[in-house]
Parts: structure tokens; C-alpha cells; sequence
RNA sequence: GGGGCGGUAGUUCAGCUGGUCAGAACGCUGGCCUGUCACGUCAGAGGUCGCGGGUUCGAGCCCCGUCCGCCCCGCCA
């Protein structure tokens, strides 16, 4: 062993003891005489002293002096070795911001393991450092304490997932990274397959199949934390590779489900911030989010609800509300709390942010003494009130309207919503987590002239719905539309960080399910047609959930990036500046594997 | 695929209306300093203004293109 501890593991009961501690050089403070060094590694700092005399408890001054000259010239990020004595600092010297504050070493050797170059950025301050060098030098910029934090927080976190399902009869069951190309869902990231000329593996979105497979062949309680590929757009809370806590069970409905992720995540919230979390978690229907918060991932720490104020304002006479309702629209409202004093400016500047949206635009109506905006000539005294009433907008307050198809009101809301109450500060400080439940089985997705799945295709409908569905031979848009799933979502703060389902698990509920989202019977047995095979043969009633780790550490840290929580994160082109992939490959190697490149200028 | 912002010294940035605009701080190199902890202090070195083209007597600044990064939309649970 090079040393016998830590940095950050010398403290007061250390104090008079030789001791050899390794590490980074973090500053280097010379005063001519006396040098200080804080000495870095992943426990933390320690102060350590080079004093020009000798001390008189070792001997070798020739050498005391030799290793004051080399202390003094020392690079930072310089690797050194080094021997002395504990001590305790001298009265009015401590250090009361770090652990190690109390105390200080004495050196007596010293030795330079490795001396660095100067550094393409410091990583000893908090100023921000553009992301591609710190991405590019990823060995520096991990060496940064908040860094080594979020990665020990989430090595952490990850023992305490693992702790809390070995307790509660999970076993931890590796499935293939070469896989084959997921039904619906995202772009897979493919690798071609040399041996099989023009055939394909592809990186799996997720195991979802494979933990089903598991759930059939008895395995009863499946977990992993594994890495799943998804060949998209990236955005900061995004990355092509990511890593999901996916876990299955049999033998459950979805309460069972809800019940095992509520107890990991008070858990997790306990053992890693201290923070006690309430269970059960409050439950909102996907209709009721919508209509509520215009999205199906809430934001419940503050209020300003949106209001559906389409019957109200039936009788006025402004046109863009009449015209949106006559064309199977709606209107909606949220309250701007505090915003009557925004000038023509700043209302022009959101109504650009709900344009960018889709809307046509943005009404208001700025309640003070009196109601004010251009539009209140259309209204009813009476029917204003009202509108307050339901917003709960208070004098001071300015009401923000949105006409038009459901869909783009709840965008353009939902967003507002979050931005008002961001500006303003209303955001409370106590976490929020809620489950949302009850989403439609199917959805119907013009781009692509059909219904899809919601979740994915094979998501349990409710108990009635499945009757239903097994009843009759065929059912109308309507119809499919209705249909309900075993769907739930895990939000926290206005964050989806998980998703599961209760599966189907009989061969011709999933049969009929598939049709109704026009997946056609040899297209499906082409695609996963070993599920459908595997559910002939004693499928138990399973169901399970994901969440996602990366997003889940970002909040529990407050990091303001994904990137931040990953040790290797990739670019928003999905590239890695630290290896400089992806990159070209050898003809040898593109031959072997049957491609020819066509690349359009 | 679309929109926005950005790219100037090793780093973070300033640089006005095109004309002393090649600048600051930190870092780096050398010196001084025996109790600092973002030590202090003196001196010095350090630039293809992302890249290519254009306008102009003159471009870091204006125009076109392009590359890269970040944020957002589309896409993605």
C-alpha cells in the first residue's frame, strides 16, 4: 500500500501519529518559508505543510531541504506521495469549511509520483467551463469534488435499489444487449451482423420483452439496472444511451406495483438526502392531469390550474372564442399571479412563447380595480367575475386565455403554466410525487393515419375493457379511443421519472390488442412473435415498471444536466469528445460486415 | 428537419455605429514573502478573433455558406 488513508480521513484522534497520504496537488499556497498544499483525492482535502527548517523529530536536513524546493515548484494535478505527522493546527488557524479543518501534516518526505502538464481548464473553481472541453478532458473535469459527489450519489443510490429488491425477492437477471428491433416506439441504434450478411442486431430500447419472457419462464420477481438505446433527438434531460431500473413481477395487478416503487422511492429519498417521503402517493387520472395541468406529467408543488372556460363564455360576443368552440375547440385559462403589472411588452413576449407553441395566440385580461384588456367589451361584467372566480385570480392578478383544438390549449397552458410560476417563485420546496393512471390503452396518431399504442402494445386495458374487446370483433375510432390501460406513470416535480404497466398475458387478448392498433398477425410474428409464442404456454399474470436512473439522479442532486450525472455522457449530436466517437471505420472492417457506404454530399 | 443563443489568449469573458480594438481577470513562467486556505506581491510570456468566401480603402464587428456546442420544437416514454 502506497498510504494508510484517505485524504479526508485524517481527523483530531490522528494528532501526533506518522502517516502517508497520496494524491492531486489541489492548491499550492508558497509563502516563501512556510508552503501549504491541499492534498485531493475522492474522500476530499487534507492541508498539508512543508516547514523550511527541519522538524526536530526527524532527522536529514539535506533532504527537509530538497523537499521544500521540490513542494515549492509543484504543478497542480501533480500525483504525489508523501510522509509525516499528524498535528493539530496552530490556535485561530482551522479551517471550519472542510472535515479535515482541525487538523493538518507535517511533511517529512515527499515524493512526486507523477508531475503534470499545465491544464487545459482549472478544476479547482465553480465558474462554468464550456461542456465539450470538460467532456474532451473527462478525467479532469471527474476530478472536480461536486463530480466525484453525483457519482458517488448515484453508486449509492444503485446499492440502495439493489439492497431494497434483494429484500423483497428481485433477482437481478441479465438480459442481451444484441438484440433484435423493438416493436413501435423509438428509432433502435442497429449493429450490423457479420456472420448473417444483411441482417441486423438491434441495441434494445429496453428489455421490456425479455423481462416478460423471464416473468413466463417463473422467475416471479425480476429487476436490473441496465442500459437501454434509443436512436433520437438528444435534450438536456436525454442521452441515445441511458440507463433504466426495470423491474417485473408476477403474479401482481397494478396496486401490488405502485406499492414496491413507493417503498423504493422513500427508501432512496431516506438513505440517500435524509428526506422523508409520505406514502402512498396521491393518484391523478391521465384525463384529470390534462384538464387540470394540460399535461400528463403534473407539477403539483404550486396551484394555478388551468380552468376549461369554454361554457362560460358561450354568450360573448369575441369572435376568436366563438370561432375556436365552433370548430370543435376549447378555451382555457390560467391565472398569472401577480402579472397585472406586465407591460404590452412583456404580454407580447409570452404571447410570442405560445405562438411558438402552435396557438394563434394569447388573450388576457388583467384584473385590478376594474378588469382590463381590449377584450372586455365582449364580456358580460358578471361573466369576467366568473372567470376569476374559476382561475382564482385575485386583483393584481392578469388571466391568460387560450382558444383552439384541446390539444395545442393544453400545450401552450401546460407550458405557461410552468413558466409563470417559475418567475414568479411559487414553486414550493416540498417534492411531489404522483402517480398518473388510467391512460388511454391507444391514441390516434394522424402522421400516421392509425392508432397507437400509448404505452406500448403490450399493456394490459382495464378488466372492463377487456371484456369489451374480447366480446366484440372489431370496434370504431370512438371506441378505441375509450379504451382504458394498466397504465401508470411515476412524477416527480413536474418530471416523469418512471412508467409501467400491468401486461397481457393471454395469447389472444394480445392478439386482438394488436389488431386494434393495426399491427397485422405476420407482421407481428415476424417482430416478436416469440412472445406471442411464449404466451401459449402458461403466461402468468405479470407486470412491472422502469425508471429512469439518470433523470432520477439528476433531480435527487440537482444537477442541471443529465451530463452531469454520467460519467461518459455524449454531446447533443451524440458524440463523445473524450473518444471522438463515432467515427470512420477500416474498409477491411465495413467489407466484413456486407456495407457499402452511399453517403449524399 | 426547424427555431434561438454562442464560438476572441490555456480558461472565463469584454470588445460601442466598420477606422489605437488585440483587451481584462484567472491561469502559466520567473522573482519576493514563515500561517495561508480562491494567500499576497512584483515582473514577463501568451492571439489563424471556429473555418471558407464576399462587401469595403479598411472586417473580431456587416453579408453568404459551413462546422462545432448548448437550449427548445418536431421526434422520443
Amino acid at each position: 500500500m502506497y498510504r494508510d488513508k484517505g485524504c479526508a480521513q485524517i481527523g483530531i484522534d490522528d494528532v501526533g501519529k506518522d502517516i502517508r497520504l497520496c494524491g492531486w496537488v489541489y492548491r499550492n499556497r508558497d509563502h516563501g518559508g512556510v508552503i501549504f498544499i491541499d492534498l485531493r483525492d475522492r474522500t476530499g482535502i487534507a492541508q498539508i505543510v512543508f516547514n523550511p527548517e527541519p522538524l526536530l523529530t526527524v532527522g536529514g536536513p539535506d533532504t527537509q531541504g530538497d523537499t521544500h524546493k521540490t513542494a515549492r515548484h509543484l504543478k497542480a494535478e501533480s500525483v504525489i506521495i508523501i510522509s509525516g505527522q499528524v498535528c493539530r493546527r496552530p490556535e485561530g488557524t482551522e479551517n471550519h469549511d472542510i472535515p479535515t479543518g482541525m487538523v493538518e501534516v507535517h511533511v517529512k518526505s515527499l515524493e512526486v509520483l507523477n508531475m503534470s502538464d499545465p491544464l487545459p481548464f482549472p478544476i479547482d473553481e465553480g465558474g462554468e467551463i464550456s461542456e465539450t472541453l470538460r467532456l474532451k478532458y473527462r478525467y479532469l473535469d471527474l476530478r472536480r469534488p461536486e463530480m466525484v459527489a453525483n457519482l458517488i450519489t448515484r453508486y449509492k443510490s444503485c446499492k440502495v435499489i439493489r439492497d431494497y429488491l434483494d429484500e423483497h425477492g428481485f433477482i437481478d437477471v441479465e438480459t442481451p444487449v444484441l438484440t433484435k428491433s423493438t416493436p413501435e416506439g423509438a428509432r433502435d441504434y442497429l449493429v450490423p451482423s457479420r456472420v448473417n450478411a444483411g441482417a441486423f442486431y438491434a441495441l434494445p430500447q429496453s428489455p421490456q420483452l425479455f423481462k416478460q419472457i423471464l416473468m413466463i419462464a417463473g422467475l416471479d420477481r425480476y429487476y436490473q439496472i441496465v442500459r437501454c438505446f434509443r436512436d433520437e433527438d438528444l435534450r438536456a434531460d436525454r442521452q441515445p444511451e441511458f440507463t433504466q431500473v426495470d423491474l417485473e413481477m408476477s403474479f401482481v395487478d397494478m396496486d401490488d406495483v405502485i406499492g414496491v416503487v413507493e417503498g423504493l422511492l422513500k427508501k432512496l429519498f431516506y438513505e440517500i438526502k435524509g428526506q422523508q417521503i409520505d406514502t402512498p402517493f396521491e393518484r391523478i387520472k391521465y384525463k384529470d392531469s390534462m384538464a387540470r395541468f394540460g399535461n400528463d406529467k403534473p407539477d403539483m408543488r404550486f396551484g394555478l390550474e388551468l380552468r376549461d372556460v369554454s361554457g362560460l363564455i358561450k354568450d360573448s360576443t369575441f369572435k376568436v372564442f366563438q370561432d375556436a368552440i365552433a370548430s370543435g375547440g376549447i378555451v382555457k385559462g390560467v391565472c398569472g399571479k401577480g402579472m397585472a403589472s406586465y407591460s404590452r411588452r412583456e404580454v407580447d413576449i409570452l404571447t410570442q412563447e405560445v405562438q411558438a407553441m402552435g396557438a394563434k395566440g394569447l388573450a388576457w385580461i388583467k384584473v385590478k380595480d376594474a378588469f382590463e384588456s381590449p377584450i372586455v367589451k365582449f364580456f358580460q361584467e358578471g361573466t369576467l367575475r366568473e372567470m376569476a372566480d374559476m382561475l382564482g385570480a385575485q386583483p393584481g392578478d392578469m388571466m391568460l386565455f387560450v382558444a383552439d383544438q384541446e390539444s395545442v390549449v393544453n400545450d401552450c397552458l401546460s407550458r405557461l403554466r410552468l413558466d409563470i410560476a417559475k418567475k414568479n417563485g411559487l414553486i414550493g420546496a416540498q417534492d411531489n410525487f404522483v402517480w398518473v393512471v388510467d391512460f388511454p390503452l391507444m391514441e390516434w396518431v394522424p402522421q400516421e393515419d392509425r392508432f397507437a399504442a400509448l404505452h406500448h402494445p403490450f399493456t394490459s386495458p382495464t378488466d372492463d375493457d377487456i371484456k369489451a374487446i374480447l366480446a366484440t370483433e372489431d370496434m370504431n375510432n370512438d371506441e378505441r379511443a375509450r379504451l382504458t390501460s394498466k397504465a401508470y406513470d411515476i412524477v416527480l416535480n413536474g418530471s416523469e421519472i418512471g412508467g409501467g404497466s400491468i401486461r397481457i398475458h393471454r395469447s389472444d387478448l394480445q392478439q386482438k390488442v394488436l389488431g386494434l392498433i393495426g399491427i397485422k398477425a405476420e407482421e407481428a410474428m415476424e417482430r416478436f412473435g416469440f412472445l406471442l409464442d411464449a404466451l401459449k404456454y402458461g403466461a402468468p399474470p405479470h407486470g412491472g415498471l422502469a425508471l429512469g436512473l439518470d433523470r432520477l439522479i439528476m433531480l435527487m442532486t440537482g444537477a442541471q444536466s443529465l451530463r452531469d450525472v454520467i460519467a461518459f455522457p455524449k454531446t447533443q449530436k451524440a458524440a463523445c469528445p473524450l473518444t471522438s466517437a463515432p467515427s470512420q471505420v477500416d474498409k477491411t472492417q465495413l467489407r466484413e460486415l456486407h456495407i457499402r457506404l452511399n453517403i449524399e454530399d
